[in-house]
DNA sequence: ATGTATATATACCATTTCGCATATTATTTG
DNA sequence: CAAATAATATGCGAAATGGTATATATACAT
């Protein structure tokens, strides 16, 4: 409760570790220096350190936050939509927006340098695989709702059709990275829900 | 023609390249220095550098070696099998084998690796892009012959089915890479091979 | 054997990298 | 205003990194 003392925070946490995540994002974990993240989050490296501990755990801690807002925008297309498919159809290219925006596209904070990181640090490959599981979980949901309303029919297996629906999203997020045009994906992600979900 | 003149190579270009390859594989671009490459090629860093070149020119061969045996994993199971299904089930199968061998299972070398790496380094990016396409390009041969042969009914689109095929491999990689077990993405591949062509 | 060609081995260099120890500044509390 | 608190800023240092210059070793050709 009591007000802050000592000198104020120059920095707002958030700002700050989107601006690391957007480096994170580019050069991946081990491309990316302390002083590349000092420079794009306006702190110096002591200061880093205090607020958020060490590379890796700002790296995670970036990656924590990049899986929120994709999250949310999960929620606000898969979700809100009533109709399935479409609301994936939304989810696809929302996702795409996120990988295709700006200069070069970037892909999937997670999908694209996450993995690479993965075998010398087990905290981030943990993070990778709660990330991925925790998606088919929610995909899963959404399916045995669509399954039970009747907007699914003849289902192998409703876990490997959510993984399945991920997988486009990592086909996405590589393919958005090796520069293939927007269009080519949307186009991609259309026809991949019609062949998954049956035309019906 | 002539004999070769001079010292003798102590080493096998092909192991050379396979050894650091090895290092990329599981430590990434960045991630791996001029001192573990040397390690493990058994060659010293000017060695290094007189037969393949920079850092840079080592990693892009080495995944052009991974990519070959790749695709002749691709040619031993899909091309030569007649029943285009138990073609792609067979291949699946022998990614994963690749995927997941040894103590960690470290996924696909080059859809786990280059992501990371593509944005600051473009060739790799080409390198990246070329694989995908490349794989897309000699799918779709073998969907089409599918087509003809009348072992698939009913397709959308044999472009983005191909590319929802090579898809399941992008998934498989990173879930590999990010601890899911064998049999687990065994039985998604098989899942998924009937949730895309058909139960027929 | 001698010179030429090719490879390896040693040592070095400039820079970068991570991390921290030590000031210094700003704000609140007593 | 002084003490306490909490942040920023400066600078140091050991190690690692990418790359190369120089020296040495091993083979073939004549």
């Amino acid at each position: 409760m009591s007000t802050q003392r000592g000198r104020p925070k120059k920095y707002d946490p958030q700002t700050a570790l989107q601006a690391a995540g957007g480096v994170f994002w580019a050069q991946g974990f081990s491309g990316t220096s302390l002083d590349d993240l000092s420079a794009a989050m306006g702190m110096n490296r002591p200061s880093i350190y205090r607020a958020f501990g060490d590379k890796e755990a700002v790296y995670r801690l970036a990656l924590a936050q990049f899986t929120r807002q994709m999250e949310e925008g999960f929620n606000h297309t898969v979700l809100q939509e009533t109709d399935f498919r479409e609301g994936l159809r939304r989810f696809y290219r929302a996702a795409l927006e996120v990988y295709s925006s700006g200069e070069a596209a970037l892909g999937c904070m997670v999908m694209c340098t996450a993995p690479a990181a993965s075998i010398t640090h087990l905290d981030v490959q943990s993070d990778l695989l709660e990330v991925i599981e925790q998606l088919d979980r929610r995909i899963l949901k959404r399916v045995e709702l669509a399954v039970d309303q009747g907007q699914l029919s003849a289902i192998v297996d409703a876990k490997s059709l959510s993984k399945l629906i991920q997988a486009v999203l990592h086909s996405l997020a590589i393919r958005a990275r090796a520069g293939e045009s927007k269009t080519s994906l949307r186009r991609f992600a259309d026809a991949a829900i019609l062949t998954i979900l049956g035309k019906t």
